[in-house]
DNA sequence: CACTTTTCCCAAAACGTTTTGGAAAAAGGA
DNA sequence: TCCTTTTTCCAAAACGTTTTGGGAAAAGTG
């Protein structure tokens, strides 16, 4: 018999490893095959509740937790899920990121898988760094944030079959499974909540197109825009930098106001609103009070500033466990298609949102 | 032979798995036996160059990369790192935290290892988070940030001979690898500066006590100031919470200036900045002019906000590779306290760093 | 009581590697 | 040529689980 005496006894020596009970020593205590007790634990309706209570009452006492490694091998899955974030991400800065990364973690520790990280510099390493976690075996499924427009990651994962769920949406024409904010709402409900008070020019300051989110930002100021009878003028559209928003922002608002149709209202991603605050302030405009403004996201900047900020809220956490239950689900053999979720976000009035002086 | 005949062929079939060539398969096309590949990939001396070519060429034709969870099991190790980060850990926002982690996260992708993430709300789940990785033997090592005076994490893991590195230091008296910033040296180097310019009332705007980094902060303040023969006033000396860095520290920046002999200048930790300049905003203070003010950590806000902040500038990305070289050697068995290093951050002498007027 | 069904348990195989302990073949030495 | 050493390979075991395919004992059925 290939498998007997190899477990060190009871009795345990030096380090760490010695504390921890494996399978076979608990069966062996219990004077029971290792099938039984294992089978025990899964709660099989083959093994009597008699020994099924003895066998857990024997394990919470040994501590007994199952090697998650050789229980991966066996049943061939990881129970690993990959991320790739960028610094890039970080600009979504303060709570927002955090809280997705929180209910995404949350979730895949409630399920008994694992997150396993990893944090590219640029387009190619996270590419790299997804296509070692996939080809290498390393995860059963993929989350995907920060997506563009064009994005080869979509189509890379779509090529091999590959389980993944977006956090935002991309442009694709086969079917995946995704998780997004409806920016196109937001931007659609402040543009007619704004033009509701009076504003009649309202300026965008957008996320860099190549993303997909500004795209759908976009779209809703345009709709809102067109609901409240408003012209849109090319004019009051401008796009600051991922790479750089406050000198990208602070150098747009100022371009702004050169208008001799100055706008009295600005949209923008809650990113950018330090250029935009430097900005009016060399402008010698009062945020709120000489400019409306609204941004997406509620970052700690939002709430502190007096005036404080009127913003969108998005759910984070909500959204990250949502992305994870789908993932599950599509690892399990679900079809992608049918998880496409667009979820609505919370407008938070504040005191940057008055009727035009 | 009770592995013959297992694994299927090279044909392959419906979705992703059949993209994979395992060893066995391998040394099939081969006409080897797996042992030899095996052997042969790890550059082992008793398999001849020739046919090793032959081996290396051909696993990189078929594109064979070794199960890592095969691995894992056979020689008893995760190949794993851990890692649980809490929301808090956000309010060292902006770049400095992401690229302590990116650092992290490419050294451990070189060494072949993996990074697992916790996120936890909370001190209590922070540690059972931690438990769940090492009793559930998901890890062979753990780094630890954010680091408490008294932290249980350290205990916890010293009491098992668990491997783990801090990012940080902590009270504690047996040995343990760290790697720390010296803040003191930086607020030493702070004051004495400030001083030399001929400021005569600099105060102290510091992290709330409990976290281990405001206690060198304020060591190095105090002897600042003694090198400078300046008194210590305590009334110059508040803390921020954690919890909420920009109010707490708007709130002590109005108190601050009550003081009859108000401050010429603040040290703090940037975190806090965005309340120090409301504050001093309210006052009708000029940052840089009225009060000198020197920041820790280069955040964004640090570079856009004008007149531009003067900072310590830690390299959080080396500092990230440190901690992840360190530990790969604490797992190999190294004496932990052979690692206890402390970097030396740069001073950013921008606009705020100017003489009392 | 004899036969069938159900209950309860287990030995062996399998997951895909690496390591151990040789063994056959080739080379070297007398 | 015969013996020793070196080179080159490999079968089997092992890592710690879960699953497969029974099989013995107990319970039910006529």
């Amino acid at each position: 018999m290939f498998l007997e005496q190899s477990g060190n006894g009871i009795g345990f020596g030096e380090g760490f490893k010695s504390m921890t009970i494996n399978l076979k020593q608990l069966s062996k205590l219990l004077k029971l095959s290792p099938t039984t007790v294992s089978r025990a634990l899964a709660d099989y309706p083959d093994v009597s509740a008699k020994t099924r209570a003895r066998v857990k009452q024997m394990a919470i006492q040994q501590g007994y937790q199952p090697n998650p490694v050789a229980r991966r091998l066996q049943k061939g899955k990881t129970e690993t899920i990959g991320i790739v974030i960028t610094p890039e991400q970080n600009y979504f800065s303060d709570t927002f990121f955090i809280d997705l990364l929180s209910g995404i973690s949350n979730q895949i520790t409630r399920a008994g898988y694992e997150l396993i990280l990893g944090v590219a510099s640029d387009e190619e390493h996270e590419m790299q760094s997804m296509r070692r976690m996939v080809e290498g075996k390393r995860v059963d499924g993929m989350i995907l944030t920060l997506i563009r427009e064009q994005d080869p990651r979509v189509g890379y994962l779509l090529d091999r079959d590959f389980p993944f769920v977006l956090y935002g949406r991309t442009r694709e024409t086969r079917p995946y499974a995704f998780v997004d904010m409806d920016g196109k709402q937001a931007f659609e409900k402040a543009c007619t909540y704004l033009a509701g008070l009076g504003h009649r020019r309202i300026a965008l300051l957008n996320g860099e197109p190549g993303f997909m989110f500004p795209v759908g930002c976009r779209e809703g100021y345009e709709s809102g825009l067109f609901l409240s009878g408003l012209e849109l003028d090319p004019d009051l559209i401008r796009e600051w930098k991922h790479k750089d928003p406050s000198q990208s922002s602070y150098r747009w608002t100022l371009e702004l106001f050169k208008n001799d149709n100055p706008p009295t209202a600005i949209l923008f991603q809650t990113e950018a609103v330090n250029g935009i605050f430097k900005g009016l302030d060399e402008l010698n405009l009062q945020p709120g009070k000489d400019v409306a403004l609204i941004g997406y996201d509620d970052l700690e900047i939002a709430r502190i500033h007096r005036p404080s900020l009127s913003v969108f809220r998005p759910k984070a956490r909500e959204a990250g466990q949502r992305v994870v239950n789908i993932l599950l689900e599509v690892i399990k053999g679900e079809d992608p298609g049918k998880f496409q979720e667009i979820h609505q976000v919370e407008m938070v009035i504040r005191e940057t949102s008055l009727p035009p002086s």
